[in-house]
DNA sequence: GCAGGATTCAATCGCTCGTTTAAAGTGAGT
DNA sequence: ACTCACTTTAAACGAGCGATTGAATCCTGC
C-alpha cells in the first residue's frame, strides 16, 4: 500500500551494498522479469522467483521491498533496456534527416523499422516485453502510465515523423490513426502468437516468417497510407478551390 | 487435473434438475463471467463470484466441480452466445450473394462488419468478450484452441470471403495476411483500451470513437487491399506474358 | 584481526485460497 | 404424511501464499 517509501528504501541500500548484493539483485531480476512475463503477477510466485534466481526468499523482500515493489521494478528494468535498444537503433535513423531521403528511402526505412519491431514482440526467446506489455495492458499497474508515457510515446513519435514525411497533408489525428494501423498489426501477430500455426493451418511456422509478416505489414500499411495522403490532399484542393 | 469427468457429472445434474438450481448455476456463471474477464482466473477468486451470486461458495462446486470448470464453463458460454449474435448478424449478410453486389457495396458491407466487430470489441460494458479472449492469448486454458476453432475461424472464413471478392487475384496465404491486418487493426484498439485517452492525448474519448475508429480502418485497409490487389494481378499478368 | 554494519539464511507467521464435509433444507411422487 | 433424491448451507481443512524474524555469515574500514 505505500510502495514508494519501500522502494526507496531498497535503493539507498542498494547504492551502499557491495559487490556480491548488486549480483543477487540482478539475478533476483533477472528471474523477476522471466517469471512475471511468463505467469504475470498473480501467477507467478516468489518462492519460484526466488528459487531460479537461486537466493532465498527473504533476500528478494530485503532488496525490493514486496512483491508488488519487485515487479514495479523489473518491469521498469526490462523496458528501461528495451528503451536503450529502441532509442539506439532510432539515434542512427534520426541522425539522417528525413527530408533529404527520397520517398522511396523513407518508405525502405519504414520496412526496416517494422521488421526490427517485429522481430522484438515475437522473439528469440527470452524476450518478455511484449508478454509483459500484454499483461500490463490486462491488468494496468502503476508502471503502465510510465511505460506509456517514457517507451510507447517516444517510439509513436519517431513513427509520426516517417508517415507524416510520407504523408505530408494528414492531419495529427490521421497521423495518428495511420500510426496504430501500422503497429496494430505488428501487435497482432504478438497476440495470437499462441494460435498463429492453428491460423495458418500449419503444424510449425517457417522461418522466415517474421521477415515475411514484415514485409506484408509494410506493403499494406504503404498503400494504406499512400491512400491517405491522396484523399487529405484531394480534400485540401477542394478545400483551396472553395475559399479561392 | 481430471476435469472433464466432473464437468460431466455437473452436467448430468443439471439435466435433473429443477428450476431453482437452473437459476443459482446462471447467476453463478454470470458472476464467473464478469470476474474472470475483470481479474483473470488466477485473479478472481471462488468467494467473490460466490458473493457475487449470493451462492454459497460450496453450491458452486456442487455444479462445476472445479474452478477450473467453472472457468472453461463460463467462457464457453460466453463464446457460445456471441457466436450467435455474430453468426445471426453474418446470416444475413451471407444470403446475399457476394458475387451479385457491386464493388462498393461489398466495400460498404465490410465497413459496416468492421464496425459492427469494434462495437463488440470497446464495449459498452460489461463486453467480457473481448477482455476474456485477450487473457486467453497471456495464458492460454483449454478452452483457447475451442475459440478459435469454433469462434475465430469462422469469422475469419467470412471475412475472408469478403476480402477475396475485393482482391480476386490474392493467393490464399496472401488473403490470410490481409484480413489479419484488417482484425489486428480492430484488436490493437481493444489491446489499448486502458491508454487510447494518453495516446490521443485527450481527457475522454469522444462518443463517436468507436464509428470514427471503424471508418479510419475500414478505408486503410480498402486501400491496403486495392493495392494488394493491383500487384497480384501484375504479377499474374507478369507470369502469364513470361509463360506465353 | 576484529568490530560492526550489510547481507543471507532457515524457520515460521498469519492469511487466503480452493476444496471438502456433513448436516439442513426443499419439493415432487406416492 | 412420508420418502428420497436434489440442492444449499455453515464450518472447517490443508496447502500455498507473501511477509517477517532472529540468528548466522560475509565484507569492509580501522
Amino acid at each position: 500500500m505505500e510502495p514508494l517509501p519501500s522502494r526507496r528504501i531498497a535503493r539507498a541500500r542498494r547504492m551502499a551494498a557491495g559487490a556480491t548484493a548488486h549480483d543477487t539483485q540482478a539475478r533476483v531480476l533477472e528471474a523477476a522479469s522471466a517469471l512475471f512475463a511468463e505467469r504475470g503477477f498473480a501467477g507467478a510466485t516468489i518462492r519460484e522467483i526466488a528459487e531460479r534466481a537461486k537466493v532465498n526468499v527473504a533476500a528478494g523482500h530485503y532488496h525490493f521491498g514486496s512483491k508488488l515493489d519487485l515487479y514495479l521494478e523489473a518491469v521498469g528494468a526490462q523496458f528501461a533496456e528495451l528503451d536503450a535498444r529502441l532509442t539506439a537503433q532510432a539515434a542512427k535513423a534520426s541522425d539522417v534527416d528525413l527530408d533529404r531521403l527520397s520517398r522511396a528511402e523513407v518508405e525502405a526505412l519504414l520496412s526496416r523499422r517494422l521488421r526490427t519491431m517485429l522481430e522484438f514482440l515475437l522473439g528469440p526467446p527470452p524476450s518478455p516485453h511484449g508478454a509483459i506489455m500484454q499483461r500490463e495492458m490486462c491488468d494496468p499497474s502503476e508502471a503502465l502510465p510510465v511505460i506509456v508515457r517514457e517507451l510507447v510515446l517516444p517510439q509513436k513519435r519517431g513513427l509520426n515523423l516517417i508517415v507524416s514525411r510520407l504523408a505530408p497533408s494528414l492531419s495529427p489525428r490521421e497521423l495518428d490513426r495511420c500510426c496504430f494501423s501500422i503497429v496494430g498489426q505488428l501487435f497482432f501477430y504478438r497476440q495470437m502468437l499462441p494460435v498463429l500455426p492453428l491460423l495458418f493451418d500449419l503444424e510449425t511456422l517457417p522461418a522466415s516468417f517474421v521477415a515475411d509478416s514484415a514485409a506484408h505489414v509494410a506493403a499494406f500499411a504503404l498503400d494504406g497510407i499512400a491512400a491517405a495522403e491522396r484523399r487529405a490532399a484531394a480534400r485540401r484542393r477542394a478545400r483551396g478551390r472553395a475559399t479561392a
